[in-house]
DNA sequence: CAGTGAGCGAGCTTCCGCTTGACTT
């Protein structure tokens, strides 16, 4: 039995970490936080200074039996989870459920898996910090209590099961709002000048940098630069630098995964995960830039033996997040020795990245030189400017470029090219100019990583709920992640070559979206609820003020129970006023006109089962509904969408002597026949489906449930083999099972499906928290 | 997860932050 024992929070630290020290420790872990308050009543008392009851967690019974054995035969036991607020805490309830003797339990905090990082910590122990501890209670309490009371009242005001939140309200209202920014967006046309030049056989891109406002203006410069002659009236040369970017977060290593990877945050975050298991990198979830002495040192030697001594310069990066507690080393390769990993392809390709941006944080700066060339026109005050780079030392961009998100302006790659030799006064050959038609744009829609870094700039959410959060405003229903096709925009372009003028109107595609967060009409008028009646709560800036009294807790300069009752007072009492707000009110409907034959009036509003418009009032007996389609917004769905909505259900025709109806239902569009109902293949729109095609599809829907019954045993009717969509499967009353590799389906006899059964775990009993959405 | 409707209403839902498996029809 070992003498010492050591609680860390993660159980791949804990391996890592024994190795470390040697036969008198062991190392285990708590798996994060063990404790928390439970769901009901009980869990604050409000009325006695908001006092918590913590109860350990249903899933971490089991890991705080196993721990309790463990200590109880420990001489000293070392709590070692996270240096930060969250830590503190569990360190706290660690020694409080363990009953933790404080003579014999010692703290100690490091913030890199180094050897030498881990045996200092054991030689410098502490107390708990109980302030800290205390910081960490206020900002658990604050967090129940806003998300406590604010989401039933969604509940009896708008729909159940809505949920509202300090970090997830303000990520649906960022996303609202982008959203409103596009629809109100007026693009505004202008006109942007460009030229090809020509000099000894190579050419070159130059432009005006003044777009013109109206079309006139442009066509009159250029057909003024029909009878122009070019030369060279400036040239310049500077030399710039580039540096390499930190190395990853948590946030960036999800902005940059998805630009270059296309992997949801999820994904990154579970990619990223079996890389730390198998312990190929430093821990994911951490908001540090900082590399460890050892590990900045490994990079050196990598790079100079990969690239040369000159390629290598050290670099320490400060982290750029106030809200940072920088626990961790940020995320980086454990042996920089290795760029490639074994693996699947994803972690394969998730590894790789991560090896270059922490190898290329540690490298020279890339030299550049950047030369302008100003263009003077013979007959016009106006210059055309030419740009080229050259880069001189390629330094770190030898490994890795970070991307942006912003998108780049259509045609504007000739920028950054070489140039060829001039000299100022050298007269310049045109090849053909152009003036195209340009528009500009409103804000892009978030991606799922673009909300990620925005909330971090607003120091809101953690890197451990970055891709929670994410999830859970898709699962409520509040944003649905979506593609888009854009729709066709004329544009003009004029040109001038060989002394002629040419004016066309070419067509592009404009608005298509790929993977982006769009707001449903739930998100809105909840979104519209919260900030009129819980303005501070959802302030983009409560968070930063809330943990600016956070930090003063920790730093014993408040009590947390009096910074709890300063807020809770008010919130308590917006909330008892808004309990008295009427339904009506909140989730009214919106008039969007007459009926053009009936002359009733034609609403759109929010229904139970989703967005509506309504022809009559609500009292009228014979009112009439249809959907809202995805898409459309109860704020500004127009008449004459309103009324196409209501062509459905359609008539298509008949099939076995009975009707065949189209329309648009909760699970998109669909057939109905004889009381059953077959969903419609992409590309098919129930208002033009035919009666042909309807059949096609009622025949295919039904040979494939032909197909999907393999076998039944006599033994047990309630034991089905079935085909699914993952391909076969077993169905026992309400459970589905796996069927192992290697296992003929057909072929399973009765005893071989038991076992099957008996061997796998009830389905269905425990869902993930962590995961990417499941689409059914 | 269900399975195409539009207030009978039991009892339920819900927060944020730490962690990892198990498992999906």
């Amino acid at each position: 039995m070992s003498k010492n024992l050591v609680i860390v929070e993660s159980p791949a630290k804990a391996k890592t970490i024994e190795g470390y020290l040697g036969k008198d420790f062991k190392v285990v872990s708590s798996y994060g936080h063990v404790r928390d308050l439970p769901k009901g009543d009980k869990a604050i008392d409000i009325k006695n200074r908001f006092k918590p009851t913590y109860e350990v967690t249903a899933d971490k019974k089991e890991v705080i039996k196993n721990l309790k054995s463990f200590a109880k035969d420990a001489e000293t036991v070392y709590l070692a989870s996270d240096d930060d607020r969250e830590g503190e805490a569990i360190s706290w309830h660690l020694k409080e459920v363990l009953k933790l003797d404080e003579s014999h339990t010692k703290r100690i905090v490091f913030r890199e898996i180094t050897k030498n990082a881990i045996t200092k910590a054991i030689e410098n122990p502490r107390g708990i910090d109980y302030d800290l501890v205390n910081a960490q209670q206020a900002r658990r309490i604050l967090d129940r209590l806003v998300g406590f009371e604010l989401s039933p009242i969604l509940w009896k005001k708008i729909k159940t099961g809505l949920s509202a939140g300090r970090v997830q309200s303000v990520a649906v209202r960022l996303i609202v709002e982008r959203e409103r920014e596009i629809e109100a967006h007026k693009a505004k046309s202008s006109y942007r000048i460009t030229a090809l030049f020509e000099v000894e056989g190579k050419t070159f891109q130059a432009e005006l940098p003044k777009k013109f406002e109206t079309k006139q203006e442009a066509e009159d410069f250029l057909k003024n630069c029909l009878q122009a002659s070019f030369s060279v009236a400036n040239l310049e040369k500077k030399p710039t630098k580039k540096t390499p970017a930190a190395p990853f977060t948590t946030s960036t290593l999800q902005q940059e995964a998805s630009r270059k990877l296309y992997f949801s945050v999820a994904q990154t975050m579970s990619v990223a995960q079996k890389l730390y298991e198998a312990g190929k990198i430093t821990y994911m979830r951490t908001d540090s830039t900082n590399l460890s002495q050892d590990a900045m040192a490994a990079a050196k030697s990598a790079i100079e033996s990969s690239y040369g001594a000159n390629y290598h310069k050290s670099r320490q990066f400060t982290t750029k997040s106030e809200s940072a507690q920088e626990a961790h080393e940020a995320i980086r390769p454990t042996d920089f020795s290795q760029s490639q990993v074994s693996g699947d392809r994803n972690e394969q390709r998730l590894y790789e990245l991560i090896w270059k941006r922490a190898i290329a944080s540690q490298m020279a700066d890339a030299e550049l030189e950047r030369t302008t060339i100003t263009i003077a026109i013979s007959n016009s005050p106006l210059n055309l400017v030419a740009n080229g780079e050259v880069i001189k030392f390629d330094g770190f961009l030898k490994v890795y470029l970070e991307d942006t998100d912003d998108e780049p302006e259509e045609d504007e790659d000739g920028g950054k090219s070489l140039l060829p030799p001039m000299a100022i006064g050298q007269g310049l050959n045109l090849q053909e100019m152009k003036g195209r038609e340009t528009f500009s744009r409103p804000a892009p829609r978030y991606t799922e990583a673009s909300l990620v870094k925005k909330l971090e700039e607003l120091g809101i959410g953690r890197p451990s709920t970055y891709a929670p959060t994410i999830s859970t405003i898709q699962k409520r229903d509040y944003v649905v992640k979506e593609s888009r096709d854009g729709t066709p925009r004329n544009y003009v372009e004029m040109k001038i070559a060989n002394g002629q003028f040419k004016d066309t109107t070419k067509t592009e595609n404009t608005g298509a979206e790929k993977n982006k967060l769009f707001p449903t009409n739930t998100a809105m008028v909840v979104n519209d609820f919260l900030v009129e009646h819980f303005p501070n709560v959802i302030d983009f800036h409560f968070t930063a003020r809330v943990e600016k009294e956070f930090d003063d807790i920790a730093s014993g300069g408040q009590d947390w129970q009096d910074m709890i009752d300063g807020f809770y007072g008010k919130f308590h009492k917006s909330v008892e006023e808004t309990e008295q707000v009427s339904r009506q009110d909140v989730n009214s409907s919106r008039l969007i006109g007459q009926h053009p034959t009936s002359g009733k009036n034609v609403y759109a509003r929010l229904g139970r089962f989703g967005p509506l418009v309504q022809i009559g009032e609500n009292e009228d007996e014979d009112k009439q509904f249809a959907s809202l389609k995805k898409g459309q917004f109860i704020e500004n769905v127009s008449m004459e969408d309103a009324l196409e909505l209501f062509k459905l259900p359609r008539e298509v025709g008949y099939f076995e002597d009975k009707k065949m109806t189209a329309a648009i239902g909760r699970f998109g569009p669909y057939i109905r026949h004889d009381s059953a109902f077959y969903s419609l293949e992409k590309g098919q729109d129930p208002m033009s489906i035919s009666e042909e095609e309807a059949i096609t599809l009622i025949q295919n829907k039904r040979e494939a449930d032909a197909k999907k019954h393999i076998k039944t045993f006599e033994e047990n009717p309630e034991i089905q083999i079935l085909n699914g969509r993952w391909g076969p499967y077993i169905k026992f009353g309400k459970n589905n099972f796996k069927i192992p590799k290697g296992k003929e389906a057909e072929q399973l006899s009765y005893a071989e499906t038991l076992q099957i059964i008996e061997s796998q775990p009830d389905a269905g009993k425990k869902k993930g928290r962590f995961g990417a959405k499941k689409k059914s």
